[in-house]
DNA sequence: CGACCTATTGAGTGTGCTCAACCCTAGTGG
DNA sequence: CCACTAGGGTTGAGCACACTCAATAGGTCG
């Protein structure tokens, strides 16, 4: 096993402090090899809210790492407007259909001020023979996207809205690039109209929703902070009860706002 | 480019008929190189209808590719019962995630009397090494299974119910694997509650909507064969046009059954 | 032929969408 | 400094669609 990072961000992150002389040795791979990979690699950069990375059904030259920061992905079906977009935070990476096929299947916009690192297809291609590992690497992160996308999928079956906006919460709190320090405290770098459209509903719906957990002291919301007060009736929520019955038995309120 | 055919599939059907020396060739890879890649594969292996392939959460060692039949895959979150599943036709290859993480995430199910090739991961990993472009092979093969998955989003939140079973119908037409020679009949070799769970809806509504469509003269329905009658109209509610509109438009029959 | 699974049809209800109005904040220019 | 504008966000009323519950018919296999 000569170069199997747990995480190929990590080793970006490094790449770009200069550090090959000591990846080389603690990977065991020949210095020269290495800087193939180092061509591949581009950044951090910055990119300004709204900016977009790539389009949908343009030729595709990289992949991105989000370094920090969100994006958001949308796809639009030949003939119909309807969207449903998919996030991205710190530690993602950004399309992966490229690797294969070398048209971007979606649109990739930031959601806030980031930073990503740019790697290129072609210098990745060619630094597969030089890499042992690397193929590995990449099948695994392409492994990873499949699995996410099989979360949000059923994310998006839940029955009612409410389930699938704890849900949402729950997962912004250990995902959504906020303090590790504390989790029950939630800034959201989007728009109602992202969230709706990572869930599959109207802003109409999530603005309500909010205000209704709001009203049973399930949370705080201040325009885009959310603070979570009650996160054992969330994690509820999430599971599927119904509002009255999650509240009814977690939280003394009315039970009709 | 040494190894790069349009679609594995065929050298795996290649494979298995012994034309290694023809293949060796063919894409000018060494004959021992190749046998590499041919201890990878077995098959065909016929399977019963009903029999599983692969289990969510269980250790995976192989990935599989349908040579005929179909198969349906479906996941079932920590908690929850609810479950949505993918279809996969002739040529489709199952198992994917299993590529980079050593797990399944889905549970594989033949839905009729099916033949599959099994590919042992393993000895996937080390050909890569020995056939040149086997490891873009399988990048596009990955590629194409988040693309399929993104398509199926983009169905499963169409609006109305009718607009999914219509875009079922016409993805069947190609996909189903029927005789090429006739587009407009569907032999489905699943159950109502298999294209239910593949929707997103309950079995109860696709068998309304499917009677509703015959009554519309849109399709005939014979138990599980299935004709199309008159496919511009199904188009028309594939991209979204309310029952009525359609309707009224395109057939001369009563707006009303 | 009986037993079981699959499919159909019906009646009633709840949830989220549509349409629409209004508030609030921030940015711009006179 | 304030008026004006525009976009994001909230709230309300009404409705349509698909789900739930339930009963019956059809098909297939032992």
């Amino acid at each position: 096993m000569h170069f199997a990072p747990p995480n190929l961000l990590a080793v970006l992150w490094a790449f770009c402090a200069y550090e090959i002389e000591t990846l080389a040795v603690r990977y065991g791979v020949r210095r020269e090899k290495l800087q193939r990979l180092r061509d591949a690699v581009r950044g951090p950069t910055p990119v300004a809210r709204g900016e977009i990375l790539y389009r949908q059904g343009l030729k595709a030259g990289a992949i991105f790492a989000v370094a920090r920061g969100s994006f958001k992905t949308s796809s639009i079906d030949r003939q119909g407007r309807p969207s449903l977009s998919e996030l991205y935070f710190e530690g993602d990476f950004l399309g992966l259909e490229a690797l294969g096929d070398a048209t971007h299947n979606s649109t990739a916009e930031a959601l806030e001020p980031s930073t990503v690192f740019r790697l290129s297809v072609p210098n990745l291609r060619t630094a597969i023979v030089d890499v042992p590992g690397l193929e590995k690497e990449l099948l695994l992160l392409m492994s990873k996207e499949i699995c996410r996308r099989e979360e949000h999928r059923l994310l998006l079956h839940k029955k009612t809205a409410a389930t699938k906006l704890a849900s949402f919460l729950l997962y912004l709190s250990e995902r959504g690039g906020n303090d590790k320090e504390r989790p029950d405290y939630i800034k959201l770098g989007m728009r109602r109209q992202d969230v709706a459209a990572y869930l599959g509903l109207t802003t109409e719906t999530v603005s309500r929703l909010l205000t209704r957990f709001a009203r049973h002291s399930l949370i705080d919301v201040a325009q885009r902070h959310i603070k979570l007060r009650n996160l054992k009736a969330i994690s509820q929520f999430a599971k599927g009860r119904t509002l009255w019955v999650a509240a009814a038995t977690l939280v003394t309120s009315s039970l009709f706002f």
